[in-house]
DNA sequence: TTTACACCTTCCTGTAAGGGGAGAGTAAAG
DNA sequence: CTTTACTCTCCCCTTACAGGAAGGTGTAAA
């Protein structure tokens, strides 16, 4: 099927479609005269697969990785398990940081009085040493 | 002073600092014969309020409003909380968005036995559909 | 057959916020 | 005078595509 399929038929974007046909991630026949690229079924599910893959936060090289899990027959549990918990350490990490900064942002805005004088803490707190 | 004092006291590298320059930011005066930038102290204290601005997860166009409201004596303060506030509402809303990630990849990763087996919930998971 | 229209192609530019490095000029110290 | 430390501009690189131009293709209707 053509690009435009594949693209809809995996909830993807023509333009994510090629560039991942760019980047060798799904590289789909391709007709030599007209230069149209023919997905088969096989590519779409990969396409599909890469979609939640990237919905779980995995970057285009972390879906290289599952995808070759994904390919690869003789791959344990183990690998892909071991992937997935680094995915979710990193987002704790995340989590963590964003905490202390909305602690430090609330702290801020509670010594604010937010009203219309000029004298404002939060921008002298920004100004500090 | 030099960009490179200035980028010590403001605890930003030397790329950020002339960046800051190229885009407006924070534009010192230049030398004419030899290009140096000249800061000022003023201009320091800006590039450190940029720096804690950054670090509360400003980007470079907040930095900007924020630079403004600071400059302006006739700002209230009621400008600069608002500010704060929508940024802590962004903030929530990513903690939402990782936490529900958290909650989906914890849910593979449980129900993955995750031994030497090739057999593997996770992958069968995101490759269906 | 021509025309219309949808679909496809490559190529170029832009995004955020700088990092890395080349090649060259400048300043200060020994 | 030379070394060393700074500084300058310029250009490419990063992520994961989006937007759009210019032009080719496929098919159906007039």
């Amino acid at each position: 099927m053509n690009i435009g399929k594949a693209a809809k038929l995996s909830n993807l974007t023509i333009k994510a479609v090629r560039y991942y046909a760019n980047i060798g991630l799904v590289k789909p026949q391709q007709n030599i005269s007209t230069g149209y690229r023919n997905y088969t079924d096989e590519e779409v599910a990969k396409l599909k697969f890469i979609g939640k893959a990237r919905k779980f936060d995995f970057s285009i090289n972390e879906c290289k990785e599952l995808l070759s899990l994904y390919e690869d027959k003789n791959r344990t549990s183990k690998e892909v398990k071991k992937i997935i918990l680094e995915k979710i350490s990193q987002i704790d990490g995340k989590l963590k940081d964003l905490k202390d900064l909305k602690k430090e942002l609330n702290f801020l805005a509670s010594n604010c009085h937010g009203d219309d004088r000029p004298n404002c803490p939060i921008l002298e707190e920004l100004s500090n040493n």
